[in-house]
DNA sequence: CACTAAACGAGACGGTACGTCCCGTCTTGAA
DNA sequence: TTCAAGACGGGACGTACCGTCTCGTTTAGTG
């Protein structure tokens, strides 16, 4: 079937990374583990090991978000989402095979960015937030596109950066939710 | 003068990186750059081109964050300091060669992370911040590392992705600081 | 056509050798000589340097038997034999480029030997000759092996070092041959 | 004490070639073995590591032939130096570390010569017989030069390689004496 | 006895070659 | 035709020596 080289190239590239990290994986390595040759590898690839390693890792960028949107699809309150999407997403952060070999083996590759890739990832979190916030939720003044904004850069810098909070225990998300997130935006006990 | 060749080597390799990128910058380059022969690299960094790189990224990084310390240190208020911090890292991210070459040759080497870096780096922001934090800025119920933490997280957050704030013109950086990031925290007529 | 590449890169090493000498041919200098990459020397010898150059020298060495033994095949009488296995690898010797690079710019290669290699090259010699020593050609209690071995010392003695002969003058060459050579194992008028 | 530096590299030198082979001695190694810094050693040897190796291998060369002149300087007839020779010279050989060395790990080195270097120590070997030649010992029409010379080659010869005959045998080395070298000159029965 | 001059150890450095690994291109042969 | 297999040129890497040079530090020898 057409493609299926393609995406076993991706597949093989995929395990291959989260094995040895980026830079020690071999365009030899991804062959051999899709069962291909290398020259095979250069025909769905011509843009050779850069272009494969970047697609590989947009790939599973895609199938990650897909993931995520399917975790969140049940979800009926803006704090069940909420809730739903840091829960999802931190486990899924945890479990990210590349992503830990990456950290593990070539923090360097990581450090110049700081905080850079969320603007990719921001909208897409914004525009899933976005369908469930209402004006109920929020403080006086306060618009709903401006809130879904404001929601995702939060909900992205608790994922990435937990801090003295334990994402793996349900109750104490069901509380960032609540104190820290909805906190900032709703008209809350304070306001 | 000792460690002066050092020091030289960490210079070129920044300069090559930000001119090649990572991937393309070569021991050789870097070695030429510093005016000092291939072995001599060896000598100062054993652990090869990694450390080499790995090296040229951290001890830039500090540098970065000492000026960031200076830029802020005059800082009155609160607001004075976020707007301070804003505006100054957001300059420092556009201007920042290194920066700017490897999100654009080499954005695959960053996709991965998300927005991983930020656990080294909301540390520092939040100490700074702390520091000017009074309880007068909070509202009630909202303790002051809480709060630093909290806003932290939103100053990272706008300077890797502005979404439609130009934090290139000043009075959107302090409208921001009002709007966004005081809002979040404070009492104000919100509140 | 296979085995060509192996076959330029042995030429491509006399080449060098006999121009620069041993220690100061450079497996480049064969590559590039051989229109060849670096690379692929290492492919056909893996051995790296040694091998080649081991193998350069030995393959030679049988080129080298392989124009005596034409050289010699016409020959009839035992002192035709002799004269012209002389006469042959004499000029043969003086001749070889690389023989006489290597004597000219590494001696020292060469001293620790003595006569050590005549071990190798005694018994092709001996077998040369003993196709055509016959029993009328020795004294009494001569055999024809043992004088063939006797005639093989005496050659290879006077190839390497003529002494007073002047080996590139044929007259000189028969004179050697009557007088010492055939002297020394025949009945002789001095027998 | 003066030269004594000197001297001592060259025995290192001597020591290292006959452990590593000549290719594999380091000018480090040899400094380390002498106890001296690599530094001084290029004070000694301005030709750097060919010089060295050149004159450690000539001045060993020296002892050598120091050593053979000594065994044989009580010998009596020309027999009796005829034996004394072949019998040391060739325990020489077998001892003789640096030479086992190198025949072992780089007959390479040494496959080109032939029979070479027997320019340089056929003089010296015919020097030493010549003492001892007599007219008696010799058939008629033979000088007492030519002679010395015959016998020479044929000393080195049979040193370098004894063929079938146990030369470390006393009785073999008596016997070929008398049977091969001797015979060669001499009047004798068969002459 | 102090002072100088030579010898030396230590080590940094540029440079060259080695052997290895990988990339990307290309050819060949079999399904 | 498509693909596996693999040869090849090219280039970078990390290692090992070489030969040069410059420092201090002895170690003598001399005024």
């Amino acid at each position: 079937m057409a493609g299926s080289a393609r995406r076993r190239l991706l597949e093989a590239g995929y395990a291959c990374i989260s094995r040895y990290g980026i830079s020690k994986t071999t365009v030899e390595d991804v062959a051999r583990v899709a069962g291909m040759s290398r020259a095979t590898v250069y025909r769905y690839f011509p843009g050779g090991r850069e272009q494969l390693v970047r697609e590989v890792i947009s790939w599973e960028a895609g199938r990650f978000f897909a993931r995520l949107a399917e975790a969140v699809s049940g979800a009926g309150s803006l704090a069940e989402q909420l809730e739903e999407t840091v829960w999802f997403a931190r486990r899924a952060f945890l479990e990210h095979e590349v992503l830990q070999k990456v950290l593990e083996t070539e923090p360097e590759l990581i450090l110049p960015q700081l905080t850079v890739e969320s603007s990719r990832v921001l909208p897409f979190v914004r525009a899933f937030l976005a369908t469930h916030v209402t004006r109920a939720d929020l403080r006086a003044g306060l618009g709903v596109d401006e809130a879904a904004d404001f929601l995702a850069r939060l909900v992205l810098s608790y994922i990435a950066s937990p801090g003295s909070w334990d994402l793996s225990d349900r109750d104490q998300v069901r509380q960032l939710v609540a104190t820290e997130l909805l906190a900032a935006v709703g008209p809350g006990p304070a306001g």
